[in-house]
DNA sequence: ATAAGAATTGTAAGCGCTTTCAAAATTTCC
DNA sequence: GGAAATTTTGAAAGCGCTTACAATTCTTAT
């Protein structure tokens, strides 16, 4: 069966081209009757409308763009990623838009095909990971009058809509506790310190230490980029400064600590106690299992959709701003509960 | 600046609407002055042109797409999939192809959004994700006249094009390799037994035995499904009949080995060897340091686009079967080297 | 110079839909 | 029963591009 058009639909229902888009698009105001008729006609030779014609026609797209501009080195690595667009991808499927991928790998490419990405005609909003200090990727849309929404909070991009989660309270969550277990040398293994992500790991784990009228010893602060390598070589280094507890800013990172510590025969939670963040599956499949602070990553994905569909329907103004909690999950790292195995 | 259209710019260059697209288009046939000037104020306007409209006129959109059936269960978790995404994604990038991703979460979902995949007008040509046994997804897309690669050699699909790997040659390699480092009780962790991945590298595993002139003892093959937590349980089941190595169908599921053993206080290499397959960072930042057989997961992703172009240009007869080959990566966990730490 | 041939450009017909506007059919109300 | 109000339908004009095909301009050879 050829792909037919809505003329020739039409014509096998009797009715003119017009009646048949409205039974597609399930418009009101036409007799139910017709509607059967037409319905028919459709299931019967399996009739699909044309995409681009629609787009064209109706100038929209139904196709959302996520954007992971070049600096976003971890993409491919950490799990967080996968679960992310997971939430986004279902939520598209839900609300009947496509997801288009646009991966940067490098910066040429992203100055060479980022223009491409706001032709017209090709998405009608977009999702952009934000990345960091200047945020050039978000510039390439900031200007333009393609509707997008960032994930994570932009630190340069003022009017921009975003979803976060209050990393700060989170960190703070997270270091409050192994302050209340005992621990008096506490240390940070940092994400990568251009980003809002990580500076606001950093300024919960700051904020804790202060409001329980402790100094804060820099040199207990170790900056790591988010990858397990750089929290492997941070703890080699943070070691040798004794400290009984570090406070990690992901689980990716929370495996690389782990590996250096049992390689120094250095025990979690006994000598050193260890909480992470995110609660992906590295953190409850480590042993010992990690005690870490949940973010919603599969509904931070939902919800970056969600808005931005509301922008594309209600408009920009004013910038949506979503903020999601976090949650203490207590496991084993800590050294609150001892550990199931040996 | 509002988007203009192609006629705008002609008239701003003097030209006919037909000679613009030509310069766009990169066609021959325009004299270099003219081209010039149509350059010029495209330039200078930033005209970009309108997808949909190109799309509907020429009859391609430069839009490939990504399906992941539903009963592809491990697509956020394995690390496998990141990375043949970013071969997937890079290659579409380099050949000015746009990447939509179709992931299906449910059979519910699947069944109701495969058909919207293959609207005309939405994407060129389709790569879709092996999955096994009746390869429904497959068939959704089999018949039609939409090109199809296949990521993984299908199962029930005969004259579909297709990009895998030998698994089978590469199970073997790694099974040998613990036959030559003398182990006597070498048992496997099969992936999930409905994919041909799981199939064939226990076919591997198997003739690898066999051509040793051994005989296969059926109890040291436990059934996993690519999950860390598979093998996890499968270990320890297989642990009460004293295995001397395991060759594990992935590197994921060799974290859950690992896990396993080590809760036992079972050592690797020391009384279990271990092997596993992909190469993926899991493996290399276990401890001890995974060996493993390496597969070309990245050029695996642009070889499926590469194939696709090539279908959508040559036709897609005759049916393109491409098969990488593997390589065993040595490290500790098999006990050839000693591990570098205590 | 001039005709034939080649290269370049323009004209205009779609591509398959949506959507406005007007016409036709139906319902409502007195 | 008929005018008015309402609902339903159709005609037709685009949406912004590509691409035959025809028309024009430029080369080249005589």
């Amino acid at each position: 069966m050829p792909n037919l058009t809505l003329e020739e639909v039409a014509k096998l229902a009797g009715v003119s081209s017009a009646t048949v888009s409205r039974v597609i698009n399930n418009y009101p105001h036409v007799r139910n009757n017709v509607r059967q008729r037409v319905l028919e006609v459709i299931e019967e030779t399996g009739y699909q409308p044309n995409i681009a014609a629609r787009s064209l026609a109706s100038n929209r797209t139904n196709v959302i763009g996520l954007v992971i501009p070049n600096s976003v080195s971890n993409f491919f690595t950490d799990p967080y990623f996968p679960r992310l667009t997971e939430g986004i991808s279902h939520t598209c499927n839900e609300n009947d838009y496509v997801l288009s991928l646009f991966i940067f790998n490098s910066r040429e490419i992203e100055r060479k095909l980022f223009p491409r990405v706001t032709r017209p005609g090709l998405v009608d909003g977009i999702i952009i990971q934000s990345t960091g200090l200047n945020e050039e990727a978000i510039s390439y849309v900031s200007g333009g009058d393609i509707p997008f929404v960032v994930a994570g909070r932009p630190i340069n991009a003022p009017g921009a809509s975003f979803v976060d989660v209050d990393n700060v309270s989170g960190a703070n969550k997270a270091t409050t506790h192994l302050i209340q277990l005992g621990r008096k040398r506490i240390a940070t293994i940092t994400g990568a310190l251009d980003t809002s992500v990580g500076i606001d790991r950093l300024q919960g784990y700051r904020q804790a230490i202060n409001n329980h009228g402790f100094e804060i010893d820099e040199a207990l602060i170790e900056e790591g980029n988010f990858t397990e390598l750089s929290s492997y070589y941070a703890t080699k280094r943070l070691i040798t400064l004794n400290p009984d507890a570090i406070f990690v800013a992901s689980d990716t990172m929370a495996v690389g600590v782990m590996r250096a510590l049992r390689e120094e025969n250095i025990s979690v939670p006994k000598d050193i106690a260890l909480v992470g963040f995110d609660d992906l599956p590295p953190a409850i499949n480590a042993v010992p299992a990690l005690t870490t602070v949940r973010q919603p990553i599969y509904r931070f994905g939902n919800k970056l959709v969600e808005a931005l569909l509301d922008i594309l329907k209600n408009g920009p103004k004013p910038p949506r701003r979503i903020i999601f909690e976090t949650e203490l999950v207590i496991r084993e790292s800590c050294g609150m509960r001892s550990p199931v195995v040996s």
